[in-house]
DNA sequence: CCCCTTTCTGCACGTTTGTGCAATCTGGTT
DNA sequence: AACCAGATTGCACAAACGTGCAGAAAGGGG
């Protein structure tokens, strides 16, 4: 090996273009490693620097999109819950292994991270995202991983006036972290979630500052969202976080409602005709979500399992992101409805581990 | 947490289905330390087994493709290089970043293994594909990874009696390893390199044996091979492995031939009309190769630079992979031929690093 | 020109990962 | 039943990797 220290230190002052000297040893320094499949340590003395700054390289390489690692779901020998799942409820499940032990938080964590890196592909130029706010997009917005598309905007997808910090990000800062992954543009929503009186959303659904987030949600591609379980052990905290008060969770009870995306109401079969409560809330006629050509839900938890067969019943959702055991007590319970099919379940919940 | 000891060394017993378990453990593996960023430590305990079984399963759904790791090259502001040499030879480069102080051997090397991650992408469903010999071929060859594509085939480009074992591997243990990565067909070529008389290869290009080969070639769609070069360093092995005798070299000369492709010959503007040994070559006609769809030529080291030269004017390829020292080398070139070009070379070739 | 703030770098350390080897397990055969 | 060949496992060790920290460089005002 030849000389090495001469030139060296000055480097930086040939620097002057955009996006620098970089991003441009960050890709080097991906190829070598990932295509080459160099040490850090030989990719270092080829780029005249220290190991520890190549780590620092190749993990803004990832974390920009440079480097995509994709986890290849071969469709025709699928995992057998997803085949299931696809072929009762119509929509493309993304089944996230997780061990029944670990707890629910770090569940909502890994499906998260999983869910990020599931979408990410998925997002494409001059796409409309519409995005609603939660626990679970919150956790969702910490992992995106930067994808260079143009012209996209992410739109909020329901009100959520945050009168009451509960703790949780606010919806802005999840639509914020959605926009900077994807370089795109965020329109917020400013009105609280619920309204009190029916008639002021009504007034206020002919301002043109809403008509306008109105009108990009109708023209919506994408949409992500979670969902919420009136009797989830964890309450959603659309349920829990004062938005509601005992009146209205009443009102919610006797209409039959099982649960909620982007706050608005359903029960078990999927309806949502007649449930009062939707005509004072901010999000998305649902109705008009399902016309929305891809619909990503996240969920994480089997405490959700009520609002989210609400949810695949009322047809909300085009790909289904979520757990392993809530994938499971989903396939069980369609099983015990419906007996008439294949009831296969002790032995599928065995044989996909 | 439910009981959890129960049902665990039977495993395989229960195993029966074809691909079995261990590719499910591998893909679920998979997902969590690629997509849920577990360390295998983590993944080894929820899958109770141990930690170097994780990295085994690991390293397997990578070798089989479960796993696709890809770097991607913005487009826009794709390096320098690979811009110019689009521009001037409408081609697309791939140039694979190898540091000038290393040995040509391993740069092969290097380049070898980003060549073959970088054509399996390429590969399609229903594909023939064309591969030639060589050292280079062969080097891309150890390195393909799996990819699943159903009903193709690889055919061999030009005939190789392996009379003279010169160490490389054999013809057909390259296309072997073709055939295994991409799941296809391997269709061999019996003839010799050279026929030592016109008349011969006449007669042979008329038996149904051969025909059926030739036909294979003639609805080829993707191609792939490296280039010889009548004055490289370490000569092509068509040119030092004993096929040729000192006359045909004589004759070589005389026609002003640079270099080769599947022991096609060419000259330096690229034409091949009139050139002798190609009668008796049993390589494609290269009339008919340009119009094979994709052609990707694989390219390690400065010494080829001149049969490269040909190969690009001959339009034979629409892909290349190079090591940056020949890129850049091409590029001058190019530049010092027709100086009416931005003459950015200097700037260039530091800019790049 | 100097000073302050921000960003970047290499070192050192602890953690994480790959792999040769011996022990074990599996399925098939005598 | 006993045996054997091949595959698979865990262990132990070495190699490779990530990151907090302190110092150095770069950039931005005054």
């Amino acid at each position: 090996m030849p000389s090495r220290d001469s030139s060296r230190r000055r480097r930086t002052s040939t620097d002057k273009e955009g996006a620098g000297h970089r991003s441009r040893d960050a890709l080097r320094a991906a190829q070598m490693y990932y295509l080459q499949d160099l040490t850090m340590d030989a990719i270092a003395r080829e780029l005249r620097t220290s190991r520890s700054t190549v780590s620092r390289l190749l993990s803004l390489a990832r974390q920009t999109g440079l480097v995509q690692i994709s986890v290849n779901n071969p469709t025709e020998r699928a995992p057998v819950l997803e085949q299931q799942i696809r072929r009762r409820f119509g929509v493309e499940a993304h089944v996230v292994p997780v061990a029944d032990s670990v707890s629910d938080s770090e569940a909502l964590e890994r499906v998260a991270i999983q869910a990020a890196r599931t979408i990410s592909p998925l997002m494409d130029s001059n796409a409309i995202i519409g995005v609603a706010w939660g626990s679970t997009l919150s956790a969702v917005s910490h992992h995106l991983t930067r994808k260079d598309i143009h012209d996209s905007t992410i739109v909020q997808l329901n009100g959520a006036g945050n009168t009451q910090t509960t703790g949780i990000t606010y919806a802005s800062e999840i639509l914020r972290r959605f926009g900077q992954a994807y370089g795109a543009r965020v329109e917020q929503f400013p009105v609280p979630a619920f309204f009190d009186h029916a008639e002021t959303k009504r007034a206020m659904w002919n301002e043109r500052s809403v008509r306008r987030i109105l009108d990009l949600q109708h023209r919506m591609t994408v949409a992500v969202f979670g969902v919420g379980s009136i009797d989830a052990g964890i309450p959603s905290h659309v349920y829990s976080g004062g938005y509601l008060d005992d009146e209205d969770l009443a009102q919610l009870a006797e209409d039959e409602v099982v649960g909620d995306v982007a706050t608005m109401f359903f029960r078990e079969d999927g309806s949502h005709r007649d449930i009062l409560l939707n005509q004072r809330s901010t999000g998305p006629d649902l109705d008009r979500l399902r016309e929305v050509r891809r619909r990503i839900c996240v969920v994480s938890g089997e405490t959700k399992i009520n609002g989210l067969r609400g949810a695949l019943a009322a047809g909300l959702a085009t790909d289904l992101i979520l757990d392993e055991a809530s994938a499971r007590r989903l396939v069980q319970l369609a099983a015990d409805e419906q007996p008439g099919a294949p009831a296969r379940l002790a032995g599928t919940s065995r044989a996909d581990r």
